[in-house]
DNA sequence: AGGAAGCTTTACGTTAACGTAAGTCGAGAC
DNA sequence: GTCTCGACTTACGTTAACGTAAAGCTTCCT
């Protein structure tokens, strides 16, 4: 229960990634387990740290984002200009998703009607009218 | 005025792509120019077909699935199976598109509320909870 | 000993849609 | 002739996030 460390197969069950993920995230600085030999062993910091990766990935940002994120979180700087940069990043990304889906929503529209007025796709997929 | 074969530049700014763009779609068999010695010549049919090529982008298709839409198309099969499979193949574009909206709404929730209510990121941001 | 399991490192492969550089060629301009 | 312009071909480069293969430790079990 609640073991201080795991394993990279445990790592892996907990949060449903592969070693290859961890390993190639451990590549690029996300996160650092300690060694116990030539094996991995992920603490509870790392963890955290890939719980906000993974969350992170769902709201589109890059890895590098996320690095770079993180590490402004790292440098303990939580009550001044770092935090308001990590907000201003989220919002940032907030608008950049608001916008691709207000042009996905176009996209659809489009094509649905193409779908419906065409009756047969003869509008969407016949060559440029005469 | 509406002349019958223009050149690449022509082309280019006619539809605002780049030359290696449309020699990279005569390459995939997108289109296919004919030549004045080793000079490419796009005729009405292309442009036909770049058109639509562009739309099917704007749709979020890929270049191999317009290919494959655009020689169902030039079969001339308009009448049965064939164009039943187009349309069948824009209707499944669309559900993915709706389904790509969808996850991006959620998304888009889910890290709004996060900077809501975090007040500061410290939601979205920190550490998981001990 | 002798595996088998599970970990490790190294490093090439994958995908899409072009960008970009290098070198060639034919057609006018001078 | 020589220059220049535009077009041409060939082919390697780019980006992200891993997948996958190859081959070598270390244990643990028998």
């Amino acid at each position: 229960m609640d073991q201080e460390l795991l394993t990279i197969r445990e790592m892996c069950e907990a949060f449903d990634v592969t070693p290859r993920t961890l390993r190639f995230y451990e590549s690029k600085e996300l996160i650092s387990p300690i060694r116990d030999g030539q094996k991995r062993l992920y603490t509870r910091r790392d963890r955290g740290r890939l719980t906000l990766i993974l969350r992170g990935k769902r709201f589109g940002f890059a890895l590098e984002e996320m690095r770079q994120l993180l590490n402004l979180y790292d440098r303990g700087d939580q009550k001044g200009e770092q935090l308001k940069r990590t907000v201003a990043a989220a919002r940032e990304r907030l608008a950049q998703m608001e916008q691709q889906r207000d042009e996905l929503n176009e996209a659809i529209d489009e094509l649905r009607s193409q779908l419906e007025a065409g009756a047969e796709m003869l509008a969407a997929f016949r060559p440029a009218a005469e």
